[in-house]
DNA sequence: AATATTTAGTTGACAAAAGCAACCAATCGC
DNA sequence: GCGATTGGTTGCTTTTGTCAACTAAATATT
């Protein structure tokens, strides 16, 4: 197949899956969070043993500004700084009892809005519907 | 197939396509364009009557903010407004063919990122690609 | 071991992006 | 004709993000 239908094919994709994407995100917009620290609390959810030079390295922001975020999730609660012992400049950030409900939170939120998506779908079109984004991911992360 | 899989499976794949929308998008940081005007200047690309008030609904964005942007894009003598006949609350904007180029440029620019996406694949498996990604289109847009 | 370099994180100052509300002028509904 | 609505502008504010200078700890160099 062609390079340029190929890209033409891309586009109109992206175009449409942006839109999904927006439906998706949307709750996050009514929360008190930013999308970035949106994007932090997910991260700090799936990494236990995470470090602020992570978070700058793995969602790439400026080091002040998640420094800033990250005291501020320290004054709502929502994380903590546990000192580590190998590296004194560092400390070990974990989500707070508190701050991994409210993750957990955002993300039934949006399993919710998933589950909106494909209610019209019927068993085999789910299948089918895994089987493609499958599909798309092993073609594209060939890298 | 169950649908706490599949919400599973849409999770992971947004993720990863995430990822791959933010290579796309790279190039656009390096312009002195944000997200927004970026988004602006499509929409312009591919409306050719549009208003204001078309990109605040499509975009949903504050019409302060687009009547600002859109004055900077005159300034910068990328877009041109002509006087409507029919509302005289309105006008039409125009891409000059500065701006007009400006756009082209862009898009000329992602699709050489889309290229060496694709770059690996065969012509099997882009055809492959495409296929999938026209099939979630269709699943997805049952609405 | 002393010194230089790099690294993790903080802070202050600032710029860019976006939202809100008041406003003006044209249009619509009646 | 007149009030209500609509498209757009403007001033003001908040939110979001960047940059550079700085501290303290860790690594590398000699």
């Amino acid at each position: 197949m062609g390079d340029q239908l190929t890209i033409a094919c891309i586009r109109e994709f992206n175009r449409s899956y942006t839109i999904v994407q927006g439906l998706l995100d949307r709750k996050f917009m009514d929360t008190v969070f930013s999308v970035t620290e949106t994007r932090m609390l997910y991260e700090l959810y799936s990494l236990p043993h995470c470090t602020a030079k992570l978070l700058v390295e793995t969602l790439r922001i400026d080091k002040g500004y998640v420094s800033r975020i990250l005291k501020k999730f320290e004054r709502n609660k929502l994380i903590e700084k546990a000192a580590s012992s190998q590296d004194k400049r560092t400390y070990e950030i974990r989500l707070t009892p508190v701050g991994g409900n409210l993750v957990a939170d955002l993300i039934n939120n949006t399993n919710e809005r998933i589950a909106e998506l494909i209610a019209p779908l019927s068993s085999n079109e789910k299948e089918e519907l895994c089987e493609a984004m499958n599909r798309i991911r092993n073609l594209l992360e060939k890298e």
